[in-house]
RNA sequence: GCGCUUGUAGCUCAACUGGAUAGAGCGCCUGACUUCGGAUCAGGAGGUUCUGGGUUCGACUCCUAGCAGGCGCACCA
């Protein structure tokens, strides 16, 4: 039920129409007419710019053809109330009254499905998000692409599109063997009371650690801990396993679960690296080469040598990629790609990838890889989250890893609960730092978005009690013949707009849109609500302690649009606060 | 030096894929509580959308040249 694209619908059946008979010309392709709620002074339910787009191929002014298409949408709609053109040239249409009323109705009959967009094909999507090391808790950075790719998950399912959620597991390379290493020194640090390395500062110092250590001691596994190399693999297994089980923990208190986990180590012992690699060297994407350094940096430290690269800037990279170490293994890139492989061979129609700030540099080289195996420019959409500012006690929070003193998932969920996190991280835009002021989320008061939405809800929620009715259960009301304020209106034209709000939320992948769009109608509701102290008769429930069909069901409409925002976004909504 | 990204009210940010006189919140100033829960509302002040060019009927949005901040630029992951 989205009433614009319909508008929409219908001006191009007239256009096409009026070309038939010869009255005017049309582009080959009807592209670029919008039917949209205009801004408020011009006092009417839809707008839309089609005189505009036909003007040039015409040769005539905007405002002439617009006085055409007038008459002939007069015609064709009995609904129109009032319906004037406004220079530069658009067409502006006042409904009748009963025009909403019909709408509120189609919207109830279709509570489960108002909002989702239609238009689109069913389509299999795999978001890979997260993706942290293995080797610790998740901390504050991690959290907002974490909500990010969450709530892009959510917003494809609602559009019941397949998704699958996936976490890349980072288990090979030297980052876990220094990982591994830390929990055996833990370990001997518990076992034989051997101080822990403080030089060594490829270690891992976190004291998180120390509960890895014990619960592989206290395991049923008989391991001998003297010797380190004999027991690395068993005990680089068992350090994972209990680093994932921690970051599942943390995924969890964030309210995000993941489909599946893909370990890149077993990507590497498949030969599933091998197989990617043969397959872009047929493909003549790879040669044996020399990285040449950065102009302007520092270089005296630079090393050339010879390496197996990817020819990345045959897709627009600046340099060509290193696929394998000196050593010999696979570089981090290269499995990336046998990885990203995998994805493809799975028949996905679009890959997304939430990555963070820091990782903006590798997007070109991975979508370059993308490119190269499945000879498709559009596969996968890199999305990226950019830098959260910690901000407590009105000052900037600098953490360091390596002093250890960073701010976990858990530290922030306790203090500051999952909802008003995923709601504040969620609030802007991807593509903006944003600022996490601790004082603030914690507030509970206009202050914090989250509650105003909230209390938009739980207001509905209390008017139901008042008339001990159920919220959430269904309401049958046999005729719709009432007609609502311009009160009213103002607010169904909002809820008129929850799937313009979906379908841009989920083409362009912004999230950010669903809480901006539910902070708008909380607010309208909020005015609407404070009517009724200055005149009695715009309350809900009147001095019989009764409610009217029309308001029970104007209540219920926002009610449940509040309600399915929220659960995308993925937090409460209480009926009591 | 190169790449990506951001630049909108004092501050934090929106702006329906190019639309009309650019909108919210915070802060500041006025006002509304024996309330269908004030965690709310009404009103006021506040703008050369970083700068210069270009495309267009029309630009915060697109192109181009700059300026400023952020991130990144080897075999880390």
């Amino acid at each position: 039920m989205n009433i614009f694209d319909q508008y929409i619908d219908k001006l191009k059946k007239i256009l096409t129409d009026l070309s038939k008979k010869g009255t005017i010309s049309l582009p080959d392709k009807l592209d670029g007419i919008t039917a949209e709620i205009p801004p408020e002074k011009f006092n009417c339910d839809i707008s839309t710019n089609v005189a505009m787009v036909i003007s040039k191929i015409n040769k005539k002014s905007p405002i002439e053809l617009a006085e055409i298409l007038v008459d002939e949408i007069k015609k064709n709609d009995k609904l129109i109330n009032d319906i004037s053109v406004v220079k530069p040239g658009f067409i502006n249409i006042k409904f009748q009254p009963i025009f909403w009323t019909n709408f509120i109705q189609e919207i109830i009959k279709n509570s489960k499905t108002f909002g989702i967009n239609t238009k689109e094909k069913k389509k299999k999507y795999l978001v890979e998000f997260v993706s942290a090391n293995p080797t610790g808790p998740l901390h504050v950075g991690h959290c907002r692409g974490a909500i990010l790719g969450d709530v892009i998950a959510n917003v494809l399912l609602f559009n019941n599109h397949k998704v699958t959620k996936e976490y890349y597991v980072n288990d090979y390379g030297n980052q876990i063997i220094n990982f591994t290493k830390s929990v055996y020194f833990r370990i001997r640090e518990i076992k034989f009371n051997e101080p822990f390395p403080s030089y060594n500062e490829d270690l891992y110092p976190g004291a998180y650690l120390i509960d890895f250590a014990h619960n592989i001691i206290s395991s049923k596994n008989k391991i001998d801990f003297s010797n380190f190399d004999n027991i690395s693999d068993k005990l680089t297994a068992l350090s994972i396993e209990e680093a994932l089980k921690l970051i599942k923990k943390n995924l969890n208190s964030l309210g995000i679960v993941h489909d599946n986990f893909v370990s890149e180590k077993k990507l590497v012992l498949n030969q599933e690296v091998e197989k990617v690699i043969d397959f872009l060297q047929k493909n003549n994407f790879v040669y044996k080469g020399k990285i040449k350094a950065p102009a302007g940096e520092d270089t005296s430290n630079w090393v050339e040598r010879e390496q197996l690269l990817f020819k990345s800037t045959d897709f627009g990279d600046d340099k060509d990629r290193a696929l394998q170490k000196s050593d010999g293994a696979w570089t981090y890139f290269a499995s990336d790609v046998a990885y990203h492989k995998n994805k493809l061979d799975r028949n996905f129609d679009h890959l997304i990838n939430i990555l963070g700030a820091d990782h903006a540099g590798y997007i070109k080289r991975i979508s370059s890889s993308v490119e190269a195996i499945s000879k498709s420019k559009n596969k996968l959409v890199c999305k990226v989250s950019q830098l959260v500012k910690l901000i407590k006690d009105k000052k900037p929070f600098k953490m360091s890893k390596r002093k250890g003193d960073y701010i976990t998932v858990d530290d922030l969920i306790n203090e500051v609960g999952k909802d008003a996190t995923r709601f504040i991280m969620l609030n802007r835009s991807s593509d903006v730092e944003l600022d996490f002021d601790f004082d603030n989320v914690i507030e509970k008061s206009k202050d914090n978005p989250l509650y105003y939405v909230q209390y938009c809800y739980a207001r509905i929620a209390s008017v139901f009690r008042h008339l001990e009715l159920n919220l959430s259960s269904e309401i049958e009301i046999k005729k719709f013949d009432f007609e609502y304020s311009s009160d009213e209106i103002k607010i169904l034209k909002k809820i008129s707009e929850w799937p313009k709000c979906i379908e841009s939320a989920s083409n362009k992948l912004e999230p950010h849109r669903i809480p901006t769009y539910l902070y708008e109608l909380a607010s309208l509701f909020h005015s609407y609500w404070n009517l009724g102290k200055d005149n009695s008769e715009k309350r809900f429930i009147n001095n019989d302690k009764k409610i009217t069909d029309d308001k029970l069901i104007f209540l219920k409409a926002i009610s449940n649009v509040v309600k399915s925002g929220m659960d995308i976004v993925g937090v409460n909504v209480p009926e009591k606060m």
